[in-house]
DNA sequence: ACAAAAATTGGACATTTGTATAGTCTTCAA
DNA sequence: TTGAAGACTATACAAATGTCCAATTTTTGT
């Protein structure tokens, strides 16, 4: 953890500084700080801000109001959900203390992504069952046996694994019931990154 | 769209101001802006972000340096995938162009929320394989038929089928191989509310 | 108990920044 | 043609903000 060796002030004043931009927008002013922290004078925010700095969580630039920057490692910190553990682990409460972090926001939220919603259940063995969000990586070309959304002759979109044969692709669902389909000109839409279902 | 009333010099400005943001994590001041524009003068920014507040895409505080703040309407526009449409729909391509949104950050990234990644195949037949995230909310109690975290008299933690009986707890794998588990003294630790899988 | 380091005050100064007022220029509709 | 509205320049002022120096108090380690 980053913060482990602040002082108690490095880390009223560093939390007072994370509030100020979730709250406001932008980082707070030396004097904003002072007053928040009674000082009398607003040099005595300056060693502090010194110190985090030398401390690898903030960056300053110099005679710009409001430029109190927080670092990239601070940033990753605050981003995303405590990875806990594993389900089957045991003693998961403790493990939550745990300082690594998941966040499913900056997998997925990149230009070119979009979501689909899915519709009946022809993918129901790969465990997409209906209503599951699909996120989808926009592509043209995928690898044998990838997750796609492809597009057949008749214009219709689904989701299927995508098996290229000799002459043929071969369109196959995950579901028993169904067979496979096989088209000449079947063309990737996207492929399949990642599946989330809320319950 | 909220751009859409914007003219071409406030559509710019608001992609400077947006910019400035995702740079250097605070908001231009004016002059600032005016230097970018090549205006002369501060006052030549001003009209502008008159213009942008009066259209709601912004707001500001008078005499505090740096405080354009983004509406929460805009922030919601900028954030998440854009949701596509469903799976078998068909045109799905033409449908990406509208604007709605999912964002799967927001949904859990809430206090007291964490991970726990699957081990084993206990649910398998809920469609929650090993290898997938579960999103869980911390909770003491959930409702009957629930998927939970729950801990047993032997310490150990599992996910399973929540279901109260007369005077025993019935944990309820899905899996057609595994029996239940009873228990006098289980404890809930939390609730699933979201499986996240990343292919 | 002592010295060194950290924390805080007080005050001053220079720069940055928001705001205001007056005037020029262009566009566009009546 | 006029004139109303929008866009921009020029300039000035006051408030805010960052920075610095000197001195005092508090904390810390030895």
């Amino acid at each position: 953890m980053l913060q482990e060796t602040l002082t108690d002030q490095q880390k009223k004043i560093f939390r007072l500084i994370l509030s100020h931009i979730e709250q406001f927008g932008n980082p707070p002013t030396i004097r904003e700080i002072a007053e928040h922290m009674h000082f009398k004078s607003p040099n005595g925010v300056v060693g502090h801000l010194k110190a985090l700095q030398r401390k690898g969580l903030i960056t300053r630039s110099s005679n710009k109001s409001r430029s109190i920057q927080l670092t990239d490692e601070v940033n990753d910190e605050l981003k995303g959900l405590p990875l806990a553990g594993r389900v089957s682990a045991g003693m998961m409460e403790e493990a939550i203390e745990q300082s690594e972090r998941i966040d499913f926001g900056e997998f997925w939220n990149a230009a070119g992504n979009y979501v689909l919603e899915v519709q009946g259940d022809s993918m129901i063995d790969a465990h997409i069952a209906p209503g599951d969000y699909l996120v989808v990586k926009r592509r043209r070309t995928a690898s044998r046996g990838d997750i796609v959304i492809a597009r057949t002759s008749d214009g219709d979109a689904t989701v299927k694994y995508w098996f290229p044969e000799k002459n043929r692709i071969r369109l196959q669902p995950a579901n028993s019931r169904l067979k496979p389909i096989y088209s000449k000109d079947a063309k990737v839409i996207g492929v399949v990154t990642g599946v989330v279902r809320r319950i």
